[in-house]
Order: structure tokens, then C-alpha cells, then sequence
DNA sequence: TATGAATGAGCGTTCATTCAT
DNA sequence: CATGAATGAACGCTCATTCAT
């Protein structure tokens, strides 16, 4: 149980430290803001991680984790391509809704370029299921074949900015599903005319 | 000549800042290392700009308007909504290419919410210009009518992903390439019936 | 029994806070390396002891009480005050030769002033009975009208030195031979009167 | 000027260093103690010196300097070792007769095993100049072939003793005295009776 | 006007002490 | 009684800002 206990509070801080990085840049982070938003006092966060970096590396995998396993089931299910990215995004859109900056996330961060290497690793999990998703929707012949690295990468950036510029009268559905058109359907008109 | 000293001094500042800023997060920046990179003393700076808030602010304009201006130059040229938009994401990532810290100046960043508005209003002229591109490629029914507001969210989103995660072999008009392709034709496949 | 546990688990303690004091200055010891060197929990030692600064004036009242009842077997022996003092340098540094750290508790502390009063006072016991063996030495004409005080003082010092400055090929004996040969013969030589 | 400014305020530190260094012990030292003592903005030492560890080795290095640049003239003179062993004696206990914790600059201190070897190394002069007038003596047959180092080491002792124990009422002059007295003479009795 | 030395508020981190178990 | 997880006061160091020159 004092397992438990541990397991319980480093949890604890790691939501905490979601909560509050995900509200503010690194450096305008306080630790006291994080032990006071997790209920507890500043040097208990010493005993669980080593330094303030520690702990933003911590969070970051915890969240991208939690969101990787969640994602990971959405990846599983039987379901055309295009419903599968829909699924993603609003899953992923869901998750940060109102939680702008925990974004730069599954950005790259140069801030800390010995983690830079780890936190890219991190960030596979999620790239990886939006390209299996469009690997498969190759397959299935719903896709044509484009690079699924650099699809991925694009599919993520439009999520992105949907998390960082939707405004309040902006419905979650309604920009999720401008965003599946324009990347399965395109911007362009279909190309009836030159059918005739 | 007093007057342009002064403007010219500013520009130097200001020249100085966006290469500084563009290299870490604000908060990692230095004073002393924008003076130096401007070969200035430290206490110039304070001439003309009140705080780093206001420098950083001013630096954001300072490149949001020179970009701004190049853009339009784009805009009115007359082409094709796919050849207008392929020439804006050319510009913004040729400019871009080395600095990957740079855009955030583009995405809301709530680390000043007095200066929120006014840096969104800051990067309208951008937005503008992407969504009057899409504007005309509807009216010229070369793109069929989304929402001009979301596709440009959506198509600087997917420029923004360029930016970060493009690898060192990545070519910028290979990656050019791929996003117009997918903004424009989107991934999924033609529907069948027009092979009939 | 309950009674000798306790004087057990007190003593233990002291034990190991004199090795471990022994080794660092008083503000780089830490009561987890005291609790550790003791092979007890670090709350058990606040049982026993108010404060930290209670434990380091217990442990040189500990150390020096140890140190002062073996020096007294030496002073109540029948021997000449030369022989005494060597007995008492032997000791004392055989004692402490591989602890330089531990001697400074012999002398002044200003850290606390209040516990200056007493501290003198313990170290009064070792002071004393290099004082009396230089008063026994006089009294046998061994020794000139010295003052007993200062001359215990002189010793000591010397003492001290060779504890803080011998090197790893220095012998034990030999510096004692040369301390003791100085104090007592002095570095001149002998008044020529005698070689005529 | 600016030279002169610069040199001023590093050595108006140092002095104030020196000064609260001399009072308490490295870990009670505050920055800010030394920087109010200097009249001096905390921030300010920092300008001249990285660390607190780094001020502290410039100050016992500052200290040991001045002294020892004092003790080589003693050590030019002409005169007999008994008179420039009491000079030195002399000078020492003077310059720190109401600083009582400096002297341990001249001890090993091993807090710092880095310094540990440039601090002996800074200890050297000191100690030369003591070896030096021993080593006169003895060429000048006032002395006898004693061992020069552990001669010199214990009359160190002796005067740091003298420095950590005397009493208000105690007099320089007489504890010089004495100390000369029982480093030429020893404590013992001129061997008369076996000339008769 | 331009400078950069000086400043001190502010934050990350440590560790003696407490107290629930 | 014994424990060690939790606590928060305290301190070294940084850096935006000021101001004498």
C-alpha cells in the first residue's frame, strides 16, 4: 500500500504539473504553483523529481502517454480511414480543448536539446497511429498513396492549429469535420468538368 | 539625419531581436545577447524599447509586417489559388527554414494576454492573405467553398508542421509539394464513378 | 533493561555522529548520514536529541569526556612530565590521526555562543591534565616557573598542528619525539657554559 | 580609471569578505552579509567573482598574500631567529588577535578537495618564511638541527593557539613571550646540576 | 546620446524538523 | 517507540532594469 501510496502521489504531481505547464511556457512555470495546484508542499516535488526539468520531461511523457494508449485503441477498431483521423482529432482536440499550451507537447522543443532526442521518441506514439492510420487507408485503396511520415505531420499540424485558434463560438465538431474534408477531400473542386 | 539614425538604430534592435528570439524561447533570451548580436550597449536598448515585453512585441510586429508585405506582393499577382498558395508556404518556409523558433510569433501565445489581441491582430495580415487566396480560388471555382477562416487556420497549421519537423534531408520543395497536394486534392482517392 | 536500550541506542548514536562529524564541518553533515551511520531512522534521533546543534555539543562532550578519562589513567601513572606529555601527545593523536576533522572540537567555537561557556568547560578536563602535568613537572624540577595555562595551551597547539599537517609518510613516534623535544629542550641550543 | 575603479571595488570585497569570513564559518556566511559589509548590492560580487567558493578561495588567497608579502620583510631583516621568530609571532597574532576565525585559514580545509592542494600551496609562503628563520638559526648555531618543516609546523600551532584562546585580559606582548620562550628554551630546566 | 557597472527582486533547490502511521 | 515521507524557511545565484558617467 505505501506502493500504492507513492504511485498515488507522483500521480498526484504529475497532473498537477500537466495542469499548470500545460497553462504557461517552462520558465514562468513556478514549482510552487505546481505543488500548490497538486495541495502539497514545495520539497515534497524533491523527493519524486531531481530538478525542475525532471519534472517537465516527466510530464510530458505522462501526458503523451495517456494520450498514445488512449489513441492506440482508436487505431485498433475497425473503421475507414477517414473516420479513424476523425476519431483522432477529436480525441486529441478533445483532450486539450481548453488546455492551449500543453500543445507545444508533441512540438519540438529545443529548449532542452538532451531531451530533444527522448521527447521526438515520445512523441512517435502519436505520429505513429495517424500514419497507421493512413497506411491503412493506402491499403484499403481510400487513400491515394502519399508519404504517410509527411501526411502525419500535416494531419498533426491542422490539429494544431484548430487547438490554438478555435475562438468560443467555434463547436468541437464543426472544425473536426472541416478538417477531415480538406484532408481526405482537398480544397480543390472534384474534377467533373474535365470528365465531360 | 537624426531622424534616420534613430530609425536606423531601431531597425538594428530590431533586426538583432528577431535573429536572438528566434533562436530560444523568451524567456531564455538574453538583453545582453540581443545588445551584442546588435553591437550595441545593453542600456540603447532601453532607449527605445520601455521593457523585453514591449522589444518582444515589437519584434513580433517588426516581423509579422515584413513577411506581411512580402505576402501581398503574392497576392496580387494573378495565378492560380494552387500556385498562390504553393508560393506563400515557399515564402514563409524559405524564410523560416533555419529558425524553427520564429513561428510561434504566429500562434496565439497567451503569455501576455494584454498583448493577445493586438498580436492577433498582428498576424490577421498573414491569415488575410492566405484566406483571400482561398477567396479567389473559390470565386474562380478552382476550390469548392469551405470556410476561408478554418482553411487558412488549417493550411498555416500544416506550414507550421513543415517548419518543425522537417529533417535535415527534407527538401523544402519536396515538402512544399506534398502540402499543396494534400490542401488542394486532399489524400483520400478520386471517387470511382469518373473512371467509368 | 528498557533503561540500558536506551543508553544503547543514545550512545550509538553519538557514536556515529562523532564519525561522522569527525569528517565534515557541522553544516555539511547531514542528520540522514548520522541516521544511516547509526543504522536507525533519522525521526529516532530527535528523540534523544532536541536539535541538531544539541547533538553536535553532546557529541564533543561525548568525545571529549572518552578522550579525557583515558588521558587521566596517564596523568595519576608515576612517571616524569616529559614521559607524561608524550603519553598524552600519543594519545591524542593516535586518536585522531585519521581524523582531522574532530580536533577543531577542542577548540574555540564561536558558532554557539551560548554553548561557548560550556564548551570551555569541556574541554577544561584535557587542558587540565596537560596543565597538571606541567605543574607536577615543575614541582619535580623537571620543568622552569612556566605558566601552567598558557604552556597547556602551547602543547595543545602543537599537537593540533601535527594532526592537521602530517602527510602519509610521516610516523606517529617520530613526530611525537619531535614535539616533545621542543617543548621540553626547546629549539636552542644549550647555553655554551656547559661545554667548558 | 576605470582600472583603478575596478580594482577598488574587487579589493573592497575582498576586505569585506575577509572580515566576515574571519567571523563564522563558510556555510554561515551569507552573500548578502559579505555585500552589506562591502555597502555593496548583493548582485555586484557576482560581477567579480562566479561563486561564493570562488570569493572564499580569493579571499584566503588575499589574505595569506598580504600577510606573507608583511612577513618576507621581517624575514630580510637582519637579526637573530629568537627575533624574527617573536616579529613573526608578532605579526600574525596582531593581524588577527580580534579575528579569531581566520586563522583557520592557514589550516587544511577540507571541505574543498579541489582547492586542497592550492590552498597548501598558498600556505607555503608563510610557512617558508618560519622554515627560513629556523633554518638561519641553525647555520647561525642558535639553533640546533631541528626538523625545519615540524619546526615550523609547531610554532604555527603554538601561535594559533595563542589566537584561539586568549583571554581579554591576556596581553600580545606577553603571550609572544612566553611562546618564544618555550620555542627557543623549552619548558624544561637547564641540565646544571650535571655540569657540577 | 550611449554605455555597462550596479542593483535586488525573484526562483530553484536543500535539509532540519515534524508527525501520521 | 520508531520511522521516513512531508514540509517550508532559507540561501545562492540570475538577469531585467536603472543611472552615473
Amino acid at each position: 500500500m505505501a506502493r500504492l501510496k507513492t504511485q498515488t502521489k507522483e500521480l498526484a504531481i504529475l497532473d498537477a504539473a500537466s495542469r499548470v505547464f500545460a497553462a504557461r511556457p517552462f520558465h514562468e512555470v513556478l514549482i510552487d504553483s505546481i505543488a500548490s495546484d497538486a495541495g502539497i508542499g514545495k520539497g515534497t516535488i524533491y523527493r519524486y523529481f531531481e530538478t525542475k526539468e525532471d519534472l517537465y520531461f516527466a510530464t510530458v511523457v505522462h501526458v503523451v502517454e495517456g494520450l498514445a494508449s488512449e489513441l492506440e485503441q482508436v487505431s485498433r477498431a475497425e473503421a475507414s480511414a477517414a473516420r479513424k483521423l476523425e476519431a483522432i482529432a477529436t480525441l486529441i482536440l478533445g483532450r486539450f480543448w481548453e488546455r492551449r499550451y500543453l500543445l507545444p507537447f508533441f512540438q519540438r522543443d529545443e529548449r532542452f536539446p538532451a531531451l530533444e532526442v527522448e521527447l521526438i521518441k515520445r512523441r512517435e506514439p502519436i505520429l505513429r497511429v495517424v500514419q497507421e492510420a493512413i497506411l491503412a487507408g493506402i491499403e484499403r485503396r481510400e487513400f491515394r498513396g502519399i508519404d504517410a511520415r509527411i501526411g502525419a505531420d500535416l494531419f498533426l499540424g491542422m490539429v494544431r492549429s484548430m487547438n490554438l485558434f478555435h475562438t468560443s463560438s467555434d463547436r468541437l465538431e464543426d472544425l473536426v469535420g472541416q478538417l477531415i474534408s480538406v484532408f481526405v477531400q482537398g480544397a480543390g473542386r472534384r474534377a467533373e468538368p474535365e470528365t465531360a
